[in-house]
DNA sequence: GCCAACGTTGGC
DNA sequence: GCCAACGTTGGC
């Protein structure tokens, strides 16, 4: 079992927009950095737990869980000439662009906010607190994922 | 809206 | 392969 930290802005795709889809799940689309591109194709497992993290809105943090319910597949969004994600490198025969689906498993009780993670000690090797880091789908070990959790 | 910290692109 | 210019992310 891995953990997992995803960011999305609210205003394009929330926690709450996860819960109301039909079966509570989406596909994560748009993914266009390779670092996070083989994290999530080579790495990420079905029923591995995410935190999905609200990015560029009011409040930054840490709003619910997630899991993912399919392991990696083609992005068609790279493929669609119209699309906003569309990437003229990437061909249905040879993707170079990959994404997973997740599952809603529940809200947070308040949001876990940027502003307290950076403040933990324990949180200071967290990927997301670290300078400079813009990944939007990164690791997060058992401990710092136990921790964070019994500061809800 | 600002801007730091990246990642990407492309000329050479 | 270098690196300047440019684009993006995302906190503030």
């Amino acid at each position: 079992m891995q953990y997992w930290l995803m960011k999305s802005e609210p205003e394009a795709f929330s926690i709450d927009d996860l819960r109301d889809r039909p079966q509570q799940t989406e596909h994560w689309d748009g993914v266009r950095n390779y670092q996070a591109r083989n994290m999530m194709r080579d790495q990420m497992k079905v029923d591995d737990q995410v935190f999905f993290y609200h990015s560029n809105c009011e409040e930054p943090g840490i709003v619910g869980i997630a899991r993912v319910v399919r392991e990696s597949y083609p992005d068609f969004t790279a493929f669609d000439p119209d699309d906003k994600h569309f990437d003229p490198k990437s061909h249905p025969d040879k993707p170079v662009w990959f994404m997973v689906d997740i599952g809603f498993v529940r809200k947070l009780s308040r949001t876990i906010s940027l502003r307290e993670l950076k403040l933990r000690d324990e949180l200071a090797d967290l990927a997301l607190v670290r300078r400079g880091n813009r990944l939007s789908i990164m690791p997060v070990s058992p401990q710092q994922w136990a921790f964070i959790l019994q500061l809800e």
